[in-house]
DNA sequence: TTCGATGCAAATAGTTTGCATTCTA
DNA sequence: TAGAATGCAAACTATTTGCATCGAA
């Protein structure tokens, strides 16, 4: 098996174009394979998943992965997160995760929304501010970096 | 009282450049003066402390304010913190909060540190992580933007 | 045959850097 | 008067946009 169990298949992605007034290119197919076909935890940027279809398919342009990748936030398919300086990443949105971020060794760990259900009933309380905490990530240091 | 009383003196900052082997030049003078002379939580950008430095000084150059304003960092006295997408702010490091920031409205509410000194617990108990949340915002909605 | 999507180049925002010149200590 | 700091312009990174052209439905 070259890979794991998807949860998202990438004709029905390829349909959504459809059903939302759109159209299947071939650079959308592309772009569309090479994101589900990345690995669960991998957090592409626009930049690498450009380079990885520019390998078979040269004439593609970034502009046009930029492009592509928006659609799929606004279809739903994925999102984009902010892991500290430096490029966004993309993953499935149901994939979503907080992620910390090792500000001394960049090393990601990835932890449940639900770990910081208490904090955010505790912000909720006193500010009525709802946070999400998935869209930017947490920096901090990580236990091998003290 | 045209200012609020003030931790952080103006020439002690300066004296802080020679101790460390700097040179108290113009443009120093200036920088330090609009940053502690800003409100507390006015959130200045670079740019925005540029602007209000070449009122009285046009020939100070932006790039001067960036590099002076990382040495104020290195020397201790301030610190910057992102908002979200857009530029960096600065704040005098003993300022220093957790921001909330509503992705609609924008609007900013500061809290302090302990109140996620529960959640910092949790995180380093379960990943060995020590959370930093002070240099990256945390995003959320508002209570207005529900 | 329409009009959505693309490729390319240029624009943008925020920040950094190279280098000759200036001025503090 | 050494060398730290500056001003200016140019580079840089990540992303967006304008526009003529292409191609899916």
């Amino acid at each position: 098996m070259a890979h794991a169990h998807r949860l998202v298949d990438i004709d029905e992605v390829l349909e959504k174009f459809r059903t939302n007034g759109g159209r299947v290119t071939a650079a959308r197919r592309e772009i569309v394979t090479v994101v589900l076909g990345s690995g669960v935890h991998e957090h592409l940027t626009a930049d690498e998943i450009g380079r990885r279809i520019q390998e078979r398919h040269p004439e593609i342009a970034l502009s046009t992965v930029y492009r592509s990748l928006d659609t799929l936030a606004e279809l739903g398919v994925l999102e984009h997160v902010h892991m500290g300086h430096g490029p966004a990443v993309y993953h499935l949105t149901e994939e979503r995760h907080v992620h910390l971020v090792c500000r001394d060794c960049g090393a990601v760990i990835e932890v449940d929304d639900s770990a910081l259900s208490a904090l955010a009933a505790d912000v909720k309380a006193l500010n009525g501010f709802t946070i999400e905490p998935t869209h930017f990530a947490i920096n901090g240091r990580c236990a091998d970096c003290h």
